[in-house]
DNA sequence: ATTATAACATGATAAATGTCATAGTTATAG
DNA sequence: CTATAACTATGACATTTATCATGTTATAAT
């Protein structure tokens, strides 16, 4: 069993409030898995009864719509926890969690997660701060969402995806997503978001290196995303 | 001074978890002020160092955009508390909130809020699900934002301002909003908000009393929410 | 290597929604 | 009790965005 002690990621997550007892005990109740590209951690309705922490790759929350679209509401990276907010909310998870690069992910119970936070208030404070942080940018998203065309949105997701995830030695995105997940992040039509990295290409705002994307005018797409 | 033991709205918030001697420290530290309908109560960008705790009348969270249009995240009413997400992160106010309806608010400073969360593992269980179900609420939010019509979302809206603040004796919604409000919860623009009412009524969906609105098929409603 | 499948791209068109103009109606202040 | 402002209403039109059709390119499986 790997011990948390060593494990970096602990360090991202409110899992760093723990003390050393703690990190013993967490060590001993986590189960670790290695999630596929493409593959679920959970899906909506499900109980999860634990939380997921994200020690690597990058995955996305999102939700089916009737018509089949998939509406990603946050994307995931190392450092994070999954599944808080249905464990509290004592719920089953109302989105599905899938994996967008090879992921690997450690599973805490419930139990766990409930002792810390009970005899921890730092883990606990934490913990809240998390969850204040993701309603945040929720609210702020649904702002946009209303406030913004489609065209400010996609600048906006893409200087977002490059302070999030960073860049390749190539200057290309690192996250490697879809032009149909790229869609689903800024709530548009598939054909509408490729129609727009057209426009964007000719205007050099971007390059579109095969299916990666890379940033060029960084200045003109934050003055148009505004 | 009020004493918080005798407060009935208390018991619909967090603070329901609190003992005797904390209600008394609780009683101690409020204040209670007066919020008349279009006065703020905090404005976006404040710091407003506590909580406040809704103790009867309507109010709105929302935030001002670029073009003027006021963007409503959420409506709130007694029991609930405000601000305390910025209170946890640290920050200023995300969100101006502003009474609707004539409003009555207690104030109770952070270090209060901090005292109790640290020391009732009840009271922080209940707060952080507080976050969490307002978290829910907003990713739902922001998935109908980009799944559903602007008419599905005034369906949607409608039947939930009626099952959450019910209907007058003329069975008109009880909630006194605006069409621009209304426009600003779904996400729209007032003037297609108005249309779409006219058609809800010439489809006798719905019955306007002069501003108000009268429910006169909920089912239908709800079939055209989906 | 070859075929099958998924992802990307673009045009044509339709539908939804926003904007501007204008007028009637209700509420409110003096 | 009037006048002034705010709110409600509706038409005409422009713009944005979605949908459908079709072709091309890349990726994966046999």
């Amino acid at each position: 069993m790997n011990k948390c002690d060593q494990c970096i990621v602990r360090q991202l997550s409110s899992l760093k409030a723990l003390n050393k007892d703690e990190v013993v005990k967490l060590a001993n109740s986590k189960t670790t898995y290695t999630i596929k590209k493409g593959e679920a951690i959970f899906e909506e309705g499900e109980v999860t009864n634990g939380v997921f922490c994200v020690k690597d790759g990058v995955g996305k929350l999102s939700k089916l719509s009737a018509n089949g679209k998939d509406q990603i509401v946050k994307l995931v990276k190392s450092g994070e926890l999954l599944g808080q907010r249905s464990m509290i909310s004592n719920e089953p998870a109302n989105l599905s969690a899938k994996a967008i690069a090879d992921m690997e992910v450690c599973f805490i119970p419930k139990s766990e997660i409930i002792h810390f936070f009970n005899n921890n208030n730092q883990f606990s404070l934490n913990l809240m701060q998390s969850v204040c942080e993701d309603l945040k940018e929720s609210e702020n998203d649904k702002i946009a969402l209303v406030q913004k065309t489609v065209k400010q949105r996609l600048a906006e997701t893409l200087l977002h995806l490059h302070n999030e995830f960073g860049e390749n030695a190539d200057k290309t995105l690192k996250v490697q997503l879809t032009r149909e997940e790229l869609a689903g992040i800024i709530g548009t039509a598939t054909e509408s978001c490729i129609r727009l990295l057209s426009d964007f290409n000719k205007l050099e705002l971007i390059e579109l290196v095969g299916k990666k994307i890379m940033l060029k005018n960084i200045k003109a797409l934050k003055r148009m995303a505004e």
